[in-house]
DNA sequence: TGCAAAATAGAACGATCGTTCTTTTCTTCT
DNA sequence: AGAAGAAAAGAACGATCGTTCTATTTTGCA
């Protein structure tokens, strides 16, 4: 409907174009991205097709098909696009707070906030993980390279947190991140999976485990 | 080759069928699940297709389809089969250790030892998880009740831990099974799909962190 | 050994998939 | 306004999917 609209007023969708200096290819891509995220988010990047897209943006299958030229360039699209995302929700609000502990506790509560949409619509990361895992080719090292990305920053956050003395020296920055990122897919699973209640409160009680036995004394003090 | 000679040669398949106390059909029903699991572990329940598992058998598509009469009741088949090896491989060897932290730390380490092959073949348990998560019907209940059923023994096995003495007091079952399960998870994406090196050292110490944690101060001295 | 029954094969179905090609519609810029 | 170019539609392709139906082969038992 609002689409449709689009094409019959004239004004209104050139001005909005024109006023990001973008054409409506562009424009519609950017569109069809966001409709094949939210799609694949549901059903995973491997059920994401051509034809389920092009019916949700109400356009044809070849209309779509041109903007990407392959189901895998639609593919590592979506990651690219899933993972902006994830670094604006969860990583860069993260960098409001100071080095150390606090930078590492807003990292998990970022990360625990958007998991709890997740629970909902599913996330790439970890199903893409599954359907990629013994594969190779340019989606997985997409997807892969997004992770990498993501956990390093995680790691070089822990690490901070350690040279800061909040963390014990003998703490190993890896290993910690290596748990925060097990509570995460646990409460993943547990919850959107197995439906267990509690899950949340379980993940927020284990990341405070973690922080019990790896905080310096001083910071445990608190 | 080997299917192709059991047609051949009379003598010896029958015998061996007798022995059981089961008919042909019953036999390569049996053969069809184990190529099915050897699949679906591979590319996952959702990629398993009839026509792939008909090709490792050598059978035609119809004469695969017509021992399950859909594809559905092939999938949990499968998911029967997988769990059924699931116990006879780490659950029951566990209960030659005495109750409390020996069965426990069995436990571990016995699924342990079945990670580290899944980290080649894939686990079931995983990938279906994923792949069914916001869907129902019956393969999602014989995936959920399975794995409901090795998280309650896991869990039983905690509790008795704890009463035992050898967990701390005030130490909840729910939330060190959850915390175990969360290592596994973390191993299998960590080391299946990043490729991490020395995962499985992480996934070892982090549930000697555990145990550390939850841990009485009795068990902890030794 | 022969006959009924079980097991398997083979062909065909409608549907969906990614992709290609051709044609039409809409945008953009002069 | 009108031409050039981008964007979208539409039809068709080969392939694969689960499933159905019929015919053939194999098995197990009297």
């Amino acid at each position: 409907m609002s689409v449709t609209s689009l094409h019959l007023t004239a004004v209104p969708a050139p001005l909005e174009a024109a006023s990001r200096g973008q054409h409506k290819g562009q424009q519609t891509k950017a569109a069809i991205i966001d409709a094949a995220l939210g799609l694949a988010t549901q059903i995973g990047l491997e059920g994401l097709s051509i034809g389920a897209v092009a019916e949700v943006m109400r356009m044809s299958k070849s209309g779509v098909f041109a903007h990407f030229g392959s189901r895998e360039e639609l593919q590592i699209s979506v990651v690219r696009e899933y993972y902006r995302r994830f670094e604006d929700e969860v990583f860069r609000p993260a960098l409001a707070e100071p080095r150390g502990l606090p930078r590492v506790r807003a990292l998990f509560a970022n990360w625990m906030k958007r998991v709890a949409v997740e629970l909902q619509s599913g996330c790439i990361f970890i199903s893409g993980a599954v359907e990629f895992d013994d594969r190779s080719g340019p989606v997985r090292d997409a997807l892969a390279s997004s992770v990498q990305a993501w956990m390093s920053a995680l790691n070089r956050a822990v690490q901070m947190a350690r040279e800061a003395g909040h963390l014990r020296a003998d703490a190993q920055a890896a290993q910690i991140a290596f748990e925060i990122h097990a509570i995460i897919l646990a409460l993943h699973y547990e919850a959107r999976f197995l439906k267990t209640p509690g899950s949340m409160a379980r993940a927020e009680q284990a990341f405070e485990g973690i922080l019990e036995r790896y905080g310096s004394p001083a910071s445990r003090k608190r």
